[in-house]
DNA sequence: AGTGCCATGTAAGGAGTTACATGATTCG
DNA sequence: CGAATCATGTAACTCCTTACATGGCACT
């Protein structure tokens, strides 16, 4: 859905063609995601279809050249304005992995948690080594990439952070038998949910 | 692609049909990403087909029970043993429309971060409500909504730390301009994030 | 008698991926 | 000359979402 909105809004700057988009796209982001050349192409399709871009016509190299319409400035408008909705956010399979390794018998949790933590800090620093390398070469248009850069940074910290409390969490659950499925002496007589 | 492994994990436990899956499913991720039952079918065709998965008759009530295979339990084994791979993270929509936020022209950047921060703010605190109440009812089944939970809590967090961030590092560039291209009337001296 | 949950599906469509086909141009 | 890059697409497939169709069963 994001890409979407993407290529609408690289077409605010002005017309362009499709693998153009692309390039320009790669570029704002530093390829963190690689984005197909065959995918602009449908998008850009269905933008047209949905009266969001129009054909432009040919520019002085012959390529099909794209231009937004107002639709799509709107468009682009309601998107920048409105915030991502972090009520419904985007399902995490490290969360679901996890959740499913607490829940289901004989799985080595410790070892889920451990290993991903290891691949975490490895990204970190991949992430670091990026950044250092960015902002050597001082290019106001890598502005947005070093941005993209640190969002990705801050978010494999916290995931760190967030397996670190898991493990916590998970010890303190072990010695904690009251917590657990393991039924100790003291039951409680009220059975509640589930 | 975490559905179909989800759905694996959980007939380790035991075979069960479609509809029971679903509600597994949710029970394990305390409803954070609501699961359409249709895709619970669809998926376990797809799981079928591939061999993971097959068709165990009709349980005591008449119900259309699902067995995990060996080839499926090698697979469930394989993506617990597996890191989540961090260096082809999922696209993320927010990074990508600061990234176009900041290329595009006439963009008030400031506005969609404050925007987006807001929000997310308003995320953490119904995540926070959340696990007051999930803290309440100690059911032991509850370790894994609350592990869930504390991830989109740790995320939320850096998020809004990032966008802090990323005010800072507007201000910094609006100041220097050989960074941006904005020009420089009345600039706020010291604009002091939150 | 109607509402709502349990239960099993199918259909249609959006979005994304990988792979393939086809040419032009550019560079070593 | 051959390889790489530029450029435009199409095809097949997975995954996911929304919506619809259908029935049983329970509770009020």
């Amino acid at each position: 859905m994001s890409i979407r909105q993407g290529l609408l809004a690289l077409l605010e700057q002005g017309p362009m063609y499709g693998y153009q988009l692309r390039v320009e796209f790669e570029s704002r982001t530093g390829a963190t995601w690689p984005l197909n050349v065959g995918q602009v192409y449908t998008t850009l399709g269905r933008l047209e279809r949905d009266g969001m871009v129009e054909p432009a016509g040919a520019d002085d190299e012959g390529h099909a050249v794209y231009r937004i319409t107002d639709l799509g400035r709107a468009e682009v408008a309601t998107w920048f304005r409105t915030p991502v909705s972090r009520s419904a956010p985007p399902r995490d399979e490290l969360s679901i992995k996890l959740a499913m390794a607490v829940t289901v018998p004989g799985v080595d949790v410790r070892a889920v948690v451990q290993g991903q933590r290891t691949a975490t800090v490895r990204a970190l620093q991949d992430y670091t080594r990026l950044k250092a390398r960015a902002t050597q070469g001082t290019a106001p248009a890598d502005l947005a990439w070093l941005l993209v850069l640190d969002s990705l940074v801050f978010a494999a910290e916290a995931e760190v952070r967030w397996l670190d409390h898991c493990e916590a969490r998970l010890s303190r659950a072990a010695q904690d038998p009251a917590r657990v499925d393991v039924p100790s002496t003291t039951v409680p007589t009220t059975e509640t949910a589930r």
